[in-house]
DNA sequence: CTATTTGCAAATCATTTGCAAAAAT
DNA sequence: ATTTTTGCAAATGATTTGCAAATAG
């Protein structure tokens, strides 16, 4: 019972519980990926073939606002988007397959505060993406 | 003698050499700060008011092909330009005051790499910008 | 009941592009 | 002379917004 799911953690954020937001909500926790606004429309009509895309893109945005949900840039025109859990990590962009690899390394959070703090700043939040292409001998032929 | 214009530089790449180049190379050069493509032209437009907004999208396309711009994107929806040197600095933005201050950090530099590398990568780039405010006693008002 | 949310279509904003004229090599 | 670049204006693509009808609390 530890995880509120995030229509859930809306709703108790004050946020009024439509059939609509259900879908969104849904749609956008059982992504595995990190889906732009169309990819979620498409995954959300899936249950409501009527949902609007004006819809999707005031619910993220709502989300956003209360702190649930990442919106993610990474280098392409669209946003994308990821249910924000408690747990932290980066991202690594595939730059052959587009393929988005997570990953969370203690010692780069350290040291983003650390610099932060040395520039006289308190650290409120960061945007890193890595890119690269497969080392050779792995995932990919070379 | 080392440093060669941005100018010089496009030329010897190759690119033709035009008026409207010219001043928009300069322009960049002489702004210490991070413009959007608006900033750049109005900059620019001190020089050659006849100047179209499309050449200074086209230049900065053609500039940062030939990787001698950084193309950056920190979070407000326009990008931003930057002459690109041999020393390689990220950005951390003031969210009280909007200011951009560059850093550098040799442990980063390497955190980075070694983070692609166990992931099965090499990297090829990377976009990373801290969001913070000035701590307590330094620059602002608190 | 009253404030919020919805779908639609039109509006915005940054950026790109087609085209004919102008200019660089 | 040939190819590239320019300015303009129209096109694009992602995102936002005005509005009247629908709906959550």
């Amino acid at each position: 019972m530890l995880a509120l799911s995030l229509l859930d953690r809306a709703g108790a954020a004050g946020a009024k519980i439509t059939p609509q937001r259900k879908v969104i909500c849904r749609a956008l926790e059982c992504s595995g990926d990190h889906p732009d606004v169309d990819q979620l429309l498409a995954r959300a009509r899936e249950s409501d073939p009527g949902l609007s895309l004006a819809s999707v893109y005031r619910t993220l945005r709502a989300l956003e606002d209360l702190d649930l949900v990442w919106k993610h840039d990474f280098g392409d025109g669209r946003a994308r988007y990821e249910v924000r859990h408690d747990d932290h990590h980066d991202h690594l962009i595939d730059t052959i397959s587009g393929q988005i690899v997570e990953f969370h390394d203690p010692e780069l959070e350290a040291l983003k505060k650390r610099i932060a703090a040395r520039l006289g700043y308190r650290l409120e939040g960061h945007s890193l993406a890595l890119f690269g292409r497969p080392a050779d001998g792995e995932s990919q032929t070379p």
